[in-house]
DNA sequence: CCAATTTGACCTGC
DNA sequence: GCAGGTCAAATTGG
């Protein structure tokens, strides 16, 4: 009974601490950068506080055990049919719900074009297309391309709106438990992604407008976008932005992707209602309802946690 | 040759 | 039975 509920804690837990850590690694990384002779006060500080957050991760590792990550969807989601559900180490939290999704809108325009609403820093790989009734568009299907090499299952669904043929609905279900191997990503191999990406985003589009060659903007730097270039679809409050908006697989490290806009939290149960309607109360504890079940594969001795190694 | 995409078939839940 | 989601063989591209 409770260890459904804590094993969802811990796993925000992760979440959170895992997202923070990456932020204070890059941080760190940019202190390294503008600064390179010495990282100061601010250096240290951000050591401290990566340390912390290795020290809570660790601890949590040793806790949790990250229970909850044993795979529970019924079928989908493991595409091995008969292999990953019948496996029997769903120990600890059975997970009764389908893996959480959420879903972005995200509005391609000449700028961001370049690198599109499909662009999220991570690489996705199709796996399947489908024409869905009563949407103009059919509908993408991804899954994280280091499914195999690293069972990540993380998957995205990409709608184009047929109200608005510029936005993407994208629903993400999953957490990327790839994130770090994502991030150290070369910089050229990104930008390979990109014109992958940035081919299909055309394709779709049939938009053949003359090309708008602000192709160095694919690299964005700090500031925000122009921010027409997404959609609120909720009113999601401040502090639940802060609060609870920090799914690893958003904004990596690098964050090429230079848009990005956390919009609509939802469990497959609340699916049914409407999208656009005022969320339930769920909003205001964030860490606690929203309840990010990422049901990512096991987090395994390959996810290296606590191998300082790995980030260097 | 390998990896990614396409696409028809198949599976599952409603 | 239907619609959405996934698989996997065939195809394409680098």
């Amino acid at each position: 009974m409770e260890s459904e509920k804590d094993c969802d804690q811990n796993n925000n837990l992760i979440i959170e601490l895992t997202q923070g850590r990456e932020l204070a690694k890059q941080l760190r990384d940019h202190l390294n950068h503008s600064s390179s002779s010495s990282l100061g006060s601010g250096g240290i500080l951000v050591d401290r506080i990566l340390s912390s957050y290795e020290k809570a991760l660790s601890m949590l590792n040793f806790t949790a055990e990250f229970p909850s990550l044993a795979y529970s969807s019924p079928r989908s989601e493991g595409s091995e049919r008969n292999t990953i559900a019948d496996q029997p180490h769903k120990s600890v939290c059975k997970k009764r719900k389908a893996s959480k999704r959420w879903t972005e809108q995200v509005r391609i325009d000449q700028e961001t074009r370049g690198e599109g609403p499909l662009d999220d820093g991570y690489s996705w790989r199709k796996y399947g297309q489908k024409d869905i009734l009563g949407a103009k568009f059919p509908r993408g299907y991804y899954r994280c391309t280091h499914r195999n090499s690293q069972g990540c299952l993380a998957i995205k669904q990409v709608q184009r709106s047929d109200v608005d043929p510029l936005v993407y609905e994208i629903t993400y279900r999953g957490m990327h438990t790839c994130m770090l191997a994502s991030n150290a990503m070369q910089p050229s191999e990104k930008r390979h992604k990109l014109c992958t990406m940035e081919q299909e985003v055309k394709q779709s589009l049939e938009v053949k407008s003359e090309e708008q060659d602000n192709k160095e903007q694919i690299f964005p730097s700090f500031t925000f976008p122009q921010c027409e270039s997404y959609i609120f679809t909720n009113p999601l409050t401040e502090s639940d932005l802060i609060g609870s908006f920090s799914p690893p697989f958003l904004s990596p490290a690098t964050s090429e992707s230079n848009l990005f806009s956390l919009i609509n939290f939802q469990s497959l149960e609340s699916d049914r209602t409407e999208r656009l309607s005022t969320p339930p109360s769920v909003i205001n504890s964030p860490i606690g309802d929203v309840d990010f079940s990422f049901d990512p594969v096991e987090f395994d001795p390959n996810f290296p946690f606590g191998n300082p190694d790995f980030f260097v």
